[in-house]
RNA sequence: GCCCGGAUAGCUCAGUCGGUAGAGCAGAGGAUUGAAAAUCCUCGUGUCGGCGGUUCGAUUCCGUCUCCGGGCA
């Protein structure tokens, strides 16, 4: 495998990624157990504290084996950021390889292996009050209106970001607030920064799309045995957590939520959470699927330990 | 057995005063720079339940049959 590209000296790092419920954690854990690997977890749900069940968050056996970072390093009220996400995942890559270990990070927040491996902008960092104030002069002249204020300001990012994406629109705004310049200007300054890594990318898919399914299906269900409705109700009997939040907007979590509050039948939670499971899969897939550089696993490999584990080898050697 | 109401896209339904039909949801494809499990964009041909009749033309009107509700026996 092109293994020129190498240069000598470049550590190892190995990133796994794929949809939700491909068996991703099942199988990263079995490779820590094999290699001198420490996992990192490159996923925007799973460092909510508290948040267990609906996750999918390896449980406390599994973490014993393998222990995985960047996970329950959030309050539920608290957000994080695709750049937040870079800065601790670039840290925590920095103390593996001093203990002399490769990262092996795991998870299917593309977002946040897109901003690991090609850097984002020098832009300042969500502020509320801006943000506020946006939303306050949404509400009243619409975003139609903050949309031609953008083609005023920055034609080039008014032409990208769509009248109807309120958050796109919102940041674009906020940043030329913050900065007094746009979008496209900062975008102009940011330099490529190839990280100083020998990358391994593996990307785990479930070929058959009905199989997915049926497997997203099922896991919802055994979430519900395992107790999710009453992990959320905690959440929800704390009174300082509401459905705008990014913790509350997880996949199931915003489900169960509109259950709790009585505006939803048990049933229709149940149906409306297994689909916005299979949506976030489709996303996920729609990232991997014009992801470069990424070599493909099948999850449904039976000998797939085996045959990762000799990539893994000939990628080390 | 009789009466009434349904039968239209995978699902829930709208509609065509007779000229072969369209929404929401689902699903698929795509975008993605500090909220990303977020946010947003694009995509709708289906014996309009079966058979017959009227008509230039029926998914639409009429008859009949089947199935599903509800009511009366």
């Amino acid at each position: 495998m092109a293994s020129h590209t190498k240069s000598a000296g470049r550590l190892p790092v190995i990133c796994l990624m794929g949809a939700t419920a491909t068996g991703k954690t099942d199988l990263a854990v079995a490779l820590a157990e094999q290699l001198p690997c420490d996992l990192i977890s490159v996923d925007s749900a799973l460092i909510y504290r508290g948040m267990d069940i609906g996750t999918a968050k390896p449980d406390a056996e599994l973490l014993a084996r393998a222990p995985h970072r960047l996970i329950d390093i959030r309050d539920p009220a608290e957000s994080y950021s695709a750049a937040e996400f870079r800065a601790d995942a670039l840290a925590e890559i920095a103390s593996i390889h001093q203990r002399g270990r490769i990262p092996l990070l795991v998870g299917g927040t593309m977002l946040y292996f897109k901003a690991l491996l090609e850097g984002l902008a020098g832009l300042p960092k969500a502020d509320p009050q801006v943000r506020q104030r946006l939303l306050e002069q949404a509400e009243a002249e619409g975003w139609e209106a903050l949309h031609r204020r953008l083609q005023q300001l920055d034609p080039v990012s008014a032409q990208r970001i769509h009248p109807n994406d309120p958050q796109r629109l919102q940041r674009a705004l906020e940043v030329y607030e913050l900065t007094g310049k746009t979008l496209t200007e900062l975008w102009q300054q940011q330099q490529a920064a190839a990280l100083p890594f020998n990358m391994l990318q593996l990307n785990m898919e479930v070929a058959d799309r009905s199989l997915l399914h049926r497997r997203i299906e099922q896991r919802f269900h055994r979430m519900l045995e395992s107790g999710f409705e009453e992990e959320v109700r905690v959440l929800y009997q704390r009174g300082d957590l509401h459905p705008s939040l990014p913790a509350i907007r997880c996949v199931g979590y915003r489900q169960m939520w509109a259950y709790l509050d009585g505006e939803s039948s048990f049933n229709r939670m149940v149906e409306r959470g297994i689909i916005a499971t299979r949506q976030l899969a489709k996303r996920q897939m729609t990232w991997l699927r014009g992801w470069e550089g990424a070599q493909r696993i099948d999850a449904c490999d039976t000998n797939i330990i085996s045959n990762t584990l000799k990539l893994v080898d000939d990628y080390l050697i």
